[in-house]
DNA sequence: CTTGACCTTGACGTCAACGTGAAGCTTTAG
DNA sequence: CTAAAGCTTCACGTTGACGTCAAGGTCAAG
């Protein structure tokens, strides 16, 4: 298929996928007329490719861990075997995001024990905070 | 305090600590020199917004809160009542904390999954990505 | 007084993951 | 045939939380 058909089956921009190419993240083939040509597995992969980004993992390391889960069939995303040289690193990037939970839990937390601290709404003062013109 | 011994107390730059006060987020005093002086609890102060900052909530919002949770005495840090204007705002990004903390939580499975599938470090081909010169 | 550590305010640089045109080729619809 | 999508490669713009000079003022020690 072509980009704009992966962008749509994906959920995600054009320009996107053409910066994960460029990242080294999806190597497509190409039409003699210059147009990328993605395979049905490529759905998937930026399926993961968004996973891992939005735990924050940069494309570099996203780019490493790729080809230790190069598909499978599965449902819920089967693996195969990767690369043991790779596997501190990895376990390092796990237990970052591990302490990323943390954080997030902590902040999750905090902002739950303001909320409950708040006064109910509709009887008080009113005097807080500016509140910022919006 | 001034700005040094509040930076090395909190863990942060005192480069932060200046961009902290320019988003509103502190108010110290100024001595007749200039010099900014901060009072004792800016330390928790300034640990509450790294752990805010660290789920990933903008300066702005942070602003928003950090008067609803002004001081008290507790070691978890305990909270004041605050504003119930900002309440359905505050939910917002608590549900957002919430998505991202499922996010993590996905990424770490898929992580964990990886390594769990790596066959154990010491007797494999080799060959898988390029490994990159570091 | 001099040195040196610490402070001040600008103001530009950085990094990541894209967004957003620009200028031109290809394919599809009619 | 033409017009309209859709694609291509540059290449600069954006956003957030700072880093990093630059050019000084301030303060404690000797």
């Amino acid at each position: 298929m072509r980009i704009g058909e992966l962008a749509r089956r994906a959920q995600v921009s054009g320009r996107a996928l053409r910066y994960y190419e460029e990242q080294g993240l999806l190597t497509p083939d190409r039409q003699p007329s210059g147009y990328r040509d993605y395979g049905e597995a490529d759905v998937e992969t930026v399926r993961r490719i968004r996973v891992l980004l939005a735990a924050g993992l940069p494309t570099s390391i996203i780019a490493e861990v790729l080809p230790c889960m190069v598909d499978a069939a599965g449902p819920g995303g089967a693996l195969a075997p990767g690369c043991p040289e790779l596997l501190p690193h990895l376990e390092g990037e796990r237990d970052r995001i591990a302490a990323a939970i943390a954080d997030l839990t902590a902040a999750h937390r905090l902002l739950a024990a303001v909320i409950a601290a708040t006064p109910a709404m509709g009887a008080t003062p009113g005097a807080c905070a500016p509140a910022d013109g919006t």
